[in-house]
DNA sequence: CATCGGTCTTGTCACTGACAAGATGCCCGC
DNA sequence: GCGGGCATCTTGTCAGTGACAAGACCGATG
């Protein structure tokens, strides 16, 4: 192992999210991601300020790779439901980033890395729920909002094991008809 | 100020949710709540068998008291969007209990209590979207977790700020509003 | 009024996050 | 090719924390 890692910052945060995947995001440290990464206990200072910076940097991850899943659940033609599936399929398959994502006080919220990756997924979604709009004269605030809440009030359920379900079938199956029961205009 | 304190235990929770109103509930400190209620930094231990148990009675009063307000709101002749506007109104005006509640990782998710606390709120709700899908061939449990997720959602945006409100009364009308998207049977 | 049991205290331990100061080795200019 | 600069990583340290143990206190029960 040489003394400079390469890419300790990578490997710090994959090492926290497999930490967090099985302890939770409040119960890990960072001296234990440290000793797991192999290097010493003040490692990680020179990639994150503190523990607040290595989980709000965990968060903008997540968000960004969500937004990313909305834009792509966008570009192959699918409409608002695929983007709702989209939604609840990221929140299952990265748990440890949703976790953090969702977490109140963990995070630092007005990291402007932070903001930059919600404000991303915020919009991705935003552009779904206009074309389901189209044609309306409802406030379309309001039924992003209405759409926002309930796909991530759904995946939050689903990940608190509020809603039995075994595989990604069952997910999406569950997910569209969830978000089938917003109402059309 | 007596050796025995009387009731500490309601002492400890409510010092606890000043605190947590304060700073979060991931950074408050057992001993902190000690010192504020004026007791040792051992004296919880009576009360509470460690840190997650004072936490999930935290979360367990939060769903019972949030039962409580959608059955009131049910009582008094409200339709749906009626207990929808108690779920938000209640994420609002005890936003550390809610706070806890949504915590993953703070609580014991298998306490008793906290479960029944959380399924009696479950079936306030449950009741209320039974009522709005009378007469309707749909699968109510798809309906009823539509509805929890959106109102939970909903108040989860709120609370972090992701939606700005100035008074009660923006609140109110924004969950009425955000509720009628929900599409009626 | 004695004792018993629950309540609260003091004392202690390993662990944590944060900071400080020193060791290491890569990169750049010469 | 080489010497200095500097980010990276190390060891060392400190106050604060959660949990446990053992003892002090006191009210209720007999």
């Amino acid at each position: 192992m040489p003394y400079h890692h390469g890419d300790l910052r990578r490997a710090l945060l994959d090492t926290a999210l497999e930490a967090i995947g099985e302890q939770g995001p409040a119960a890990v440290s960072l001296r234990e991601v440290a000793r797991r990464a192999g290097v010493s206990h003040a490692a990680p200072t020179h990639h994150f300020r503190d523990k607040t910076a290595l989980l709000t940097a965990i968060a903008a991850e997540g968000w960004s790779l969500l937004a990313d899943a909305l834009r792509e659940a966008a570009a192959s033609g699918g409409d608002f439901a695929d983007l709702g599936v989209a939604y609840v399929v990221f929140a299952t398959s990265h748990p440890a980033h949703f976790a953090v994502m969702r977490a109140p006080g963990l995070t630092r919220a007005d990291d402007p890395e932070l903001e930059a990756a919600m404000e991303r997924a915020r919009t991705e979604l935003r552009s779904g729920v206009e074309r389901f709009e189209a044609g309306s004269t409802r406030d379309a605030d309001t039924t992003a909002l209405a759409a926002w809440s309930l796909v991530h009030g759904l995946a939050t359920l689903i990940l608190e094991g509020a809603v039995p379900l075994k595989t990604d079938a069952d997910i999406t199956e569950v997910a569209r008809a969830v978000t089938a029961r917003l109402r059309p205009p």
